[in-house]
RNA sequence: CGGGAUGUAGCGCAGCUUGGUAGCGCACUUCGUUCGGGACGAAGGGGCCGCAGGUUCGAAUCCUGUCAUCCCGACCA
C-alpha cells in the first residue's frame, strides 16, 4: 500500500476530546474517528489492526476446537424475557439499546448473546453424543453505557469475540474453561500485551467461577488487588482480604453518650477519642427490583471499612428471590421518607437495631428492613453505634443487648484495600494496580439452559439441562489497550503481530529519481516476500514523513535517502535500537527474517501482500 | 441521573464582559524557493458562530428553551 492512497490523515494538534494517551494517539495517527458518543469509525489503519487481532483470536479458538459462527445483533425481547434479563437490561439505566419494530414488537441490540446461543443450543443439541460444543463469533456489540469514555475503551458500539460452550457435565465445563484460559493467555501474549488473570465478579451474567484478564495500565478503570508473589490476584469488586485488627473498646457497661451534631465517624472519633474500628456504622439503602416493592436495606459495617457495592448487590440478589433482577441500590434520604409518608429518621445516629416499625406505613416500600451485617462488624464484642435518636450514640453496645433484630448472619460486604493481609497467605499484603479488562471467562452453569429449556438426553436416557461456559474478549478494546501499554512520546509502537503494516519505506526525497527507483524496487521485493509494507511516496518533506511514521507506529522503518545512490538504505526499529545501514538489495531478506521472527512464528501470511 | 464546563472553518483556539459586516495558528489549493525530523514567501478557498425562539434599528455577543460533547460522581460483564 502507498501512503498517498491510504486515506492517512494525521493531526498535529491534540484532539480536545481525548483524555488518555491511547485515545489521543489513535485519533492523531488517523486510526479512528468519533461518529457520536461512544461510537467510532475504524479507519483503514485501525481495521487492519483489528483484523490482525481477530486473526490471532481465530487461530487460538481453532486450536481448541471452537467453531466460528455469526449470530444476529437484533434480538427479540422474548428471548431475554425468558432468561429474566430483559427488565434488568432495559429498565431504568438499562444498558441494552432497545426498540419496537413496526409491528410493535420489542427488540434489543445484542450486548451479549447468551440468550440467542442458548436458544439455538436448545434447538440443535439433543444428545450427549453431540457434546461438548463451543461456538464463538467476532462482531459488533451494543451497550448503552451510562458514560462512554476513553475512545474504544468504553464504547457503546464495539467489537467483541464472544464464545459459548455446552457440556454434559460440570467436569467437562471445567476442562473447557481451563483450555479457554490457556488460549486467552496465548492470545494476549501474541498480541504483545502484558496481561494478568484475576478473580472476578460474575456480575449480571451470573454463574460461578469467573476470571478476568487485565492489561495493566495506569489508565485502567479497574482496580486489581494482588499479593507480591502474584499467587492471589482479584478485581477489587471481588477481592477478599483480612481486615486490620479492630482496636478493642475497653470493657464497660452499655451507656448512652450525648453526641449533638456529630454525624460522621470522623466527628465521633474527634470528639470522643474513639478509633473508627470501634464504631459500627449503619447505611440505609433502597434496593429496586424488576418486580415488586422496593426493599429498604440496613447494612452494618465496621466504621473503618468501606462497603463493596458489588458484594452488596450479590447478597441482595441472593436474598430477595421473589422480585426478579436487582435494578438499582441507592441511599435512602430524608426526602424519600417523606414521599413514603414515613417519620423522619435520625440519620447520623442510626444503629443496627433500628425498628421495622419505622417502615410499617410505607406507601410503596416493603414495610420492613432487610438487614445485612459485615463480618468485621459482627465480630466486634463491644462497640459504639447510633442510638436511633438524634444526637445520641451508645458506647459499649453488644449484639446481644441490641436484640435479635440487629444480629444477623455475618457476610463479606466490605471492600478489600491495598495493605490488607491476604486470606490465603496472611504473611503477604495486597498491592493495588490498575488494569484494563480485555477478557473475561465464566463458568455459567445451567442458569441459561434451564431458563431457556436447553436440554439434552444423557447416556442413561435422562433429560438434563446443558452446562454452559461463556468467554469474551474485547477486540477493539484490546487494540487500544495495546497502544496504552506500548507507546512513547513520539507515538504508537505496535508489536509486529498486530501492527497495521510490518514495514514502512520512507522515500526521503520524492524528487530524487534514484531514491524513488530504489524504494520502488524494495517495495516490490518486500511484497513478493509476503511482508506487509507501506510505501510513503507522498511529496512531503522527510521530516514530516518521519514524524508520521513514528506516530503511526509501524515496527520497521526503511529510509531510502542519501545512501540510495550507493545502493544503501537505513533500517530503524520503532521499538528502539540503533539504525542499521544495509545494502538495498539485501534489505528485503533481512526485513523478512526480522518480521517473521517477531510475528511470533504463529501468524499465517493470509494478510500479507497488497491489493 | 446529580455537579461542572464547552459548542465559532477539517483540527486547536481568540472574539462575547461593553451588540455594529467573523479572526488567528495548523491543515487545504496555486506559484516560487527549500528538501534527512512537523520549511519559507506570495496569492487563494472554506464558517447559518450547535439549533429554535425572544429582546433590539442591528445579535457570535444579551435573554429563554433545546440539542450535543467533555470532565467529576453515581452507575457499568
Amino acid at each position: 500500500m502507498r501512503s498517498s492512497r491510504l486515506l492517512l490523515v494525521t493531526l498535529r494538534d491534540e484532539p480536545a476530546e481525548a483524555e488518555i494517551v491511547s485515545h489521543r494517539l489513535l485519533l492523531r495517527a488517523g486510526f479512528i474517528r468519533r461518529v457520536s458518543a461512544g461510537v467510532y469509525a475504524y479507519l483503514p489503519l485501525m481495521w487492519r489492526v483489528l483484523r490482525k487481532v481477530s486473526a490471532i483470536v481465530r487461530q487460538e479458538m481453532e486450536t481448541i476446537g471452537a467453531l466460528e459462527a455469526l449470530l444476529p445483533q437484533l434480538q427479540p425481547a422474548e428471548l431475554w424475557q425468558r432468561s429474566g434479563r430483559w427488565a434488568g437490561y432495559t429498565a431504568g439505566e438499562g444498558i441494552m439499546f432497545h426498540l419496537q419494530d413496526r409491528q410493535g414488537r420489542e427488540m434489543g441490540l445484542g450486548p451479549t448473546h447468551e440468550e440467542v446461543v442458548t436458544a439455538l443450543a436448545a434447538d440443535l443439541l439433543r444428545s450427549y453424543r453431540q457434546l461438548p460444543v463451543c461456538v464463538y463469533q467476532i462482531q459488533s456489540k451494543f451497550r448503552d453505557e451510562i458514560r462512554p469514555r476513553f475512545g474504544l475503551m468504553r464504547a457503546r458500539e464495539f467489537i467483541m469475540k464472544d464464545g459459548y460452550s455446552f457440556h454434559a457435565d460440570e467436569a467437562c465445563l471445567r476442562r473447557a474453561y481451563a483450555e479457554m484460559d490457556g488460549a486467552y493467555r496465548r492470545i494476549f501474549q501474541r498480541c504483545g500485551l502484558r496481561a494478568v488473570a484475576v478473580e472476578a465478579d460474575s456480575g449480571a451474567i451470573g454463574g460461578s467461577a469467573s476470571q478476568e484478564f487485565m492489561v495493566t495500565a495506569e489508565a485502567g478503570e479497574d482496580l486489581i488487588l494482588a499479593t507480591p508473589d502474584g499467587r492471589y490476584a482479584a478485581n477489587q469488586e471481588r477481592a477478599v482480604s483480612l481486615a486490620p485488627e479492630a482496636v478493642p473498646l475497653p470493657p464497660q457497661p452499655c451507656r448512652e453518650l450525648s453526641t449533638p451534631g456529630q454525624e460522621t465517624i470522623d466527628d465521633l472519633c474527634e470528639a470522643h477519642g474513639f478509633h473508627p474500628s470501634q464504631i459500627v456504622k449503619v447505611l440505609l439503602l433502597l434496593a429496586r427490583f424488576a418486580e415488586g416493592a422496593p426493599q429498604p436495606v440496613l447494612v452494618s459495617l465496621r466504621g473503618d471499612q468501606q462497603l463493596n457495592a458489588v458484594k452488596l448487590a450479590n447478597a441482595l440478589q441472593a436474598r430477595v428471590n421473589d422480585r426478579g433482577a436487582l435494578l438499582q441500590v441507592m441511599p435512602i434520604e430524608a426526602e424519600a421518607l417523606g414521599k413514603e409518608d414515613l417519620e423522619p429518621l435520625p440519620f447520623g445516629s442510626l444503629g443496627p437495631h433500628l425498628e421495622d416499625d419505622q417502615f410499617a406505613g410505607a406507601r410503596s416500600w416493603t414495610p420492613r428492613l432487610l438487614r445485612l451485617t459485615d463480618a468485621t462488624a459482627s465480630a466486634l464484642p463491644s462497640f459504639v453505634c447510633g442510638a436511633n435518636r438524634p444526637g445520641v450514640h451508645l458506647v459499649g453496645a453488644t449484639w446481644q443487648e441490641l436484640g435479635p433484630t440487629a444480629a444477623t448472619e455475618a457476610l463479606d460486604l466490605r471492600e478489600a484495600q491495598a495493605g490488607d493481609r491476604c486470606v490465603a497467605d496472611p504473611s503477604q499484603r495486597l498491592e493495588a494496580a490498575r488494569g484494563i479488562e480485555v477478557g473475561h471467562i465464566f463458568q455459567l452453569g445451567r442458569k441459561y439452559s434451564e431458563a431457556l429449556g436447553a436440554t439434552f438426553t444423557t447416556e442413561q436416557g435422562e433429560e438434563q439441562a446443558l452446562w454452559m461456559g461463556c468467554y469474551g474478549i474485547g477486540v477493539s478494546r484490546l487494540a487500544q489497550a495495546a497502544v496504552e501499554q506500548l507507546h512513547d512520546a513520539q507515538g504508537i509502537r505496535w508489536p509486529v503481530s498486530i501492527a497495521p503494516f510490518e514495514v514502512i519505506i520512507v522515500i526521503a526525497n520524492i524528487q530524487d529519481a534514484t531514491q524513488v527507483t530504489v524504494a520502488e524496487a524494495l517495495y516490490e521485493n518486500l511484497r513478493g516476500l509476503g511482508v506487509e509494507t507501506l510505501l510513503d511516496d507522498r511529496p512531503e518533506r522527510a521530516g514530516v514523513k518521519f514524524k508520521d511514521a513514528d506516530l503511526v507506529g509501524i515496527p520497521f522503518r526503511v529510509v531510502v535517502g542519501r545512501g540510495a545512490a550507493a545502493g544503501e538504505v537505513e533500517v530503524v526499529c520503532r521499538h528502539g535500537g540503533d539504525p542499521e545501514t544495509l545494502a538495498a538489495a539485501a534489505a528485503g531478506d533481512w526485513l523478512r527474517e526480522r518480521v517473521r521472527r517477531e510475528r511470533s512464528g504463529l501468524l499465517d501470511d493470509s494478510l500479507g501482500g497488497d491489493p
